[in-house]
DNA sequence: GTCTATAAACTGATAGAC
DNA sequence: GTCTATCAGTTTATAGAC
């Protein structure tokens, strides 16, 4: 049972703006973490892969929880620009899930988790400031699918049970266990098939209507 | 990274009618490995807790992997008289499905996550053997909760957007997401709030009408 | 920035006494 | 069945040379 030890203070001007070197620790680092999980991992790993020393690595992350925050960071900003990508690029709610639902599937196809999803199994054992970024990511998802939902209800095109907040709830979980599932299978398209209907069943049908839905062909679609 | 090494052959006559011992090495191993993973615990942290050495821990499980294999059988088995206990005691297949989602939420009220959907995060770090049973039990639960939701249907108490089985995969990924996220945030009630929800669109309104379903009185509620 | 060398703790596992 | 003793290998991490 490894105890979360303290870590010390990290160089600095590092946090800013990562060097090249840095960011292909975080690259190998981030394959593993997401196809492994984070005690999965180890810095001999990574090492290994980069064709560097262990030592090497703790110049640019001090310890691995330094790593692991920033893992965290890097991949919480790049999902922030996605969504940002997909509010600028698409317009219909419908076609905005869709997209959002794809980035789940990009990533499937490589093998990996989710990120946070993967590091939500871990949560006992992280460090705290790993927690708690955890839990901002899963809140800045339900923020944005909220606000999708809320749009698309207020354009009568989606119909729901419940609340916006609730619905976008259920659905950042439903999607986080589809890949977690699918993942087991080595079949992404098991996580297609549910994304359909969790998506299709928001449509002002309820539940029951329009399915081989039009807007389909207009997302773009992997695989 | 470690490697999955050969096991050696287990003492005969363990598998069949594990003593009390073996027991309870299994339950503190299942704790830990609910809440923290299978990577997340050692030999050592079980022997902590029994009060017993790592040595006497091999003479039962001679390697991790004999461990891991013997929790998911358990498991599953355990798993299978719970659902067998349900089909007995209901006939409703809605509160089949309620009691379904209160054997999630047991689980979580322990701050434990499912053992199989833990294991599906670490997938990628497990031994064969325990590979094959993570989905094994994915299959099983599928064909209950297919065979369930087609009672549903014959009885015309359901309305589904799709298959049966498709219906029962969404289910289970979304539950077991449901429990990742929830556990994350140290709040059951987002589980329970979830399950209510995925629960409730696959009554005959197709998702969208009978809320406060009076059935809910009738389904045994935790918290 | 990256290396060699090293440390201290921990991991899964075995031999053999009781 | 459980213990003591020991193992080889790994993990995270540091010191100091280049």
């Amino acid at each position: 049972m490894k105890r979360n030890l303290p870590t010390r203070n990290p160089p600095p001007g590092r946090t800013a703006a990562p060097t090249a070197a840095a960011k292909g620790v975080l690259d190998v680092a981030e394959q593993l973490a997401q196809t492994r999980g984070y005690n999965g991992f180890s810095y001999a790993d990574v090492a290994a892969q980069l064709g560097v020393t262990k030592a090497s690595l703790h110049y640019h992350f001090p310890s691995k929880a330094d790593l692991g925050r920033a893992l965290i960071d890097r991949y919480h900003a790049a999902f922030d620009s996605a969504l940002s990508a997909i509010d600028q690029q698409a317009s219909d709610p419908r076609d905005k899930l869709r997209q959002y639902a794809a980035l789940y599937e990009s990533a499937l196809s490589n093998e990996r988790m989710c990120l946070c999803g993967m590091l939500a199994a871990e949560y006992a054992t992280l460090p705290a400031a790993m927690q708690q970024r955890v839990t901002a990511f899963f809140d800045a998802n339900e923020r944005w699918l909220t606000t999708v939902l809320a749009q698309g209800l207020q354009a009568g095109i989606f119909r729901l049970s419940d609340s916006a907040k609730e619905r976008a709830r259920v659905l950042l979980a439903a999607l986080e266990g589809a890949m977690l599932v699918a993942r087991s299978y080595g079949d992404p398209r098991r996580f297609h098939a549910a994304a359909e209907q969790l998506l299709s069943e928001i449509g002002r049908g309820g539940g029951s209507v329009q399915r081989n839905n039009p807007r389909m062909r207009a997302a773009r679609r992997p695989r």
